[in-house]
DNA sequence: TGTACATCAGTGAACGCGCGTTCACTGATGTAC
DNA sequence: TGTACATCAGTGAACGCGCGTTCACTGATGTAC
């Protein structure tokens, strides 16, 4: 779950950098934690971190609430990703709902702690950071509703409005992944389970009142 | 939804109180708001708001820890009342989801910011801060899954894992819930029809995957 | 190749601020006699 | 009823701390000639 940050450096005048914004962000990453919010962040706190003075932090972020903008991007972008991947390696209805669910777990207790920003901050922070997750999320649920009428086409059963459907996964999965966060590794299979048990509730509710519906209008 | 904070106070010797715990919860509750997370105010803050000296505090709450988990069960506390009224009020399956959600939105754009703190605080602030928010959403958990258990047997449907039902629409509501708090009023009833079909799709998911269980076991 | 110069990443020191917490206090109250 | 006293809610002043932000600076680098 690594990605390159900025587009290559064109060669300019002036001295080299020799501290870079991924090395701040990564600086901040390290520092969320169980008892720490991005928000909750100061910025000496970073500067600390990273191995700079405070008032060198300007000259890579405008302020902190860049730097948490920017970690959020981060996040979702490599969780989509993961994600992904994971759902193309998929073949069926029901290992497509089982192996997402299963990398998302296993991000959840990743050493990188991408994950846990998307889940931890949703609603907290300045406007600006509270936009960055929420569009993060939406990103989510355009990807899931297309993955929901692809797949509700390929096996011929009904969808009971996709989108409405990706949301209440999206949202559920998220809201759920959080509270598992802090949680002892031995319950991940745990939580697993739970998390693709709900997921199949929802899919298959979607699928018998689509049914309902075919069946009112057939009447 | 109000709610007494502590017993009648027995006649001791000493100075009679001017100001009252309750008084510094209401200063909190004013002070909460879309930027404002309970964990993020500040002790000498709150004092300004209750018109009192910073130490004066020091009377009523050993800490803020102390006065935030006392918002949070108070949260809790009234809106389970809330909605506990509005279940007893609805007759019917559907109209029970319909009026509880109907019940919850309101709740979400009501003058006191009770609701706002359960779903806004949930993943940031100490152990004992994260603790208090998550046992207010199983003591909901708790009273949906003997709902569900008692609505099945009336209507002679099925019911898939009625614990578990419980915990997705609990975590799913909320988590919905928290994105909507900040939305224009115009757009509550939006809200409300999105969170009802999110809600009825588990429910209708729960009893096919039960009536499947059941075929499964009769074959 | 050599030199003067512009650029600019990073710095050290300092600022004013709000914070949580402490201390010794004041003075209103209820109780004992 | 009157008086001395213990209790204790609330206070004003002070503390040391970490914070975000500013300023003028240093010195490494690439460019122009």
């Amino acid at each position: 779950m690594t990605h390159s940050l900025s587009p290559v450096q064109v060669s300019a005048p002036g001295r080299k950098p020799v501290i870079t914004r991924e090395d701040i962000l990564a600086a901040a990453l390290k520092l969320v934690g169980p008892q720490r919010s991005v928000s909750s962040l100061s910025l000496r706190e970073v500067a600390r971190e990273a191995g700079i003075a405070p008032n060198s932090f300007y000259r890579h972020f405008h302020d902190m609430d860049e730097l948490a903008v920017a970690l959020i991007e981060l996040a979702g972008r490599s969780l989509r990703d993961i994600i992904g991947a994971a759902r193309r390696r998929a073949r069926t209805d029901a290992s497509v709902v089982r192996s997402s669910i299963e990398v998302f777990v296993a991000q959840l207790r990743s050493d990188d702690r991408l994950l846990h920003i998307l889940l931890r901050e949703g609603n907290v922070g300045s406007d600006a950071f509270k936009q960055a997750v929420e569009r993060q999320l939406t990103f989510f649920e355009e990807e899931l509703t297309h993955d929901l009428i692809r797949l509700a086409r390929a096996e011929r059963t009904g969808l009971y409005e996709p989108a409405l459907t990706a949301k209440a996964i999206t949202r559920l999965v998220f809201a759920i992944g959080a509270t598992g966060m802090d949680l002892p590794d031995e319950r991940q299979a745990e939580l697993t389970e739970q998390l693709i048990q709900m997921v199949r509730m929802i899919v298959t509710g979607t699928q018998t009142l689509a049914a309902q519906d075919k069946a009112q209008v057939a009447r």
